[in-house]
DNA sequence: CCTATAGCCTGACGGC
DNA sequence: TGCCGTCAGGCTATAG
């Protein structure tokens, strides 16, 4: 799931579960999660002290330490958080957990395990590390910065919406929703859009994001709540668009597969 | 430089 | 019901 939305309400669940509480236990059971560091290390980094806040930068949570430090989360496509008292079961799939003082735990789960933790100095370093490009919602990130990232890259237009070193925090679902309702065809070339038309896209970019956390993506019943006239609610070959009820394509597109409406999407096409 | 593909992992789902 | 193939909202390394 975690795309941006998601990883947003992730940052402030754990806001919710994790800030201000003495640390008293790091369970770390599967070695592969840990990306640059090892279990050892980072309970001696983290054993003793509290999380002082969360940043998120694209589809990373960084939970500063107090005092300094950082740990840095990445969800892969499974991973979420789940916070639980410490008499109850631990959740499947934990790959590693926090114990507070009193009763609150806090679990990393993720199945699949393709998701990623690390421990680093601070979160702009970090970001620069990683190389990772401006978060979408980074309101220095105006129609005419967008269009410049646009013009510079040679890909088409959904592969640019999700290189993460250009633009963090999009991924394969969002920038199918974000396409259909700027009305783009995602097989276009990124450079070639004229200026209606990343106009077009930058408002679809922040009312689709911002929606998506406001209706709680990530969590449980998130697909019941999502609008009507959205994509992702028929986000499924030949089922009706819900703006002209003509049939929804698959298309596989850099290595993923994309969905949309050929008839409401045509520009760039 | 770029795009395309396989690989990492496991679970869910549809067809037989 | 059980087995098997396919697919899944991530990224990375490698090949072309």
């Amino acid at each position: 799931m975690p795309e941006l939305p998601d990883v947003e309400n992730y940052r402030r669940y754990f806001v919710r579960h994790a800030l201000r509480r003495p640390i008293e236990g790091v369970h770390a059971p599967d070695a592969r999660t840990l990306r640059g560091t090892s279990a050892r290390r980072l309970r001696e980094t983290v054993l003793g002290r509290r999380f002082a806040g969360a940043d998120r930068h694209g589809k990373h949570l960084l939970a500063r330490l107090d005092g300094g430090g950082v740990v840095t989360f990445h969800f892969g496509m499974t991973g979420a958080f789940a916070a639980c008292a410490a008499d109850e079961a631990p959740p499947r799939f934990t790959r590693l957990r926090f114990d507070f003082d009193g009763r609150c735990r806090l679990s990393f789960t993720d199945p699949r395990r393709l998701g990623r933790i690390g421990l680093a100095d601070d979160p702009a370093s970090f970001v620069v590390d990683q190389g990772l490009g401006i978060d979408a919602l980074d309101r220095r990130l105006t129609v005419p910065r967008l269009a410049a990232l646009l013009a510079q890259s040679s890909a088409g237009i959904k592969a640019a919406l999700m290189a993460q070193d250009r633009i963090a925090g999009i991924g394969n679902i969002y920038s199918d929703e974000i396409l259909f309702q700027a009305g783009i065809d995602p097989r276009a070339d990124a450079a070639g859009l004229d200026r209606r038309a990343v106009g077009r896209l930058h408002r679809a970019l922040r009312r689709v994001l911002r929606t998506a956390i406001d209706r709680g993506a990530g969590w449980a019943g998130f697909a019941e709540k999502l609008p009507d006239g959205w994509l992702l609610r028929h986000r499924r070959s030949g089922a009706a668009c819900p703006r002209c009820g003509g049939a929804v394509r698959a298309a596989r597109i850099s290595g993923r597969t994309a969905y949309f409406c050929p008839r409401c999407q045509k520009d760039g096409g």
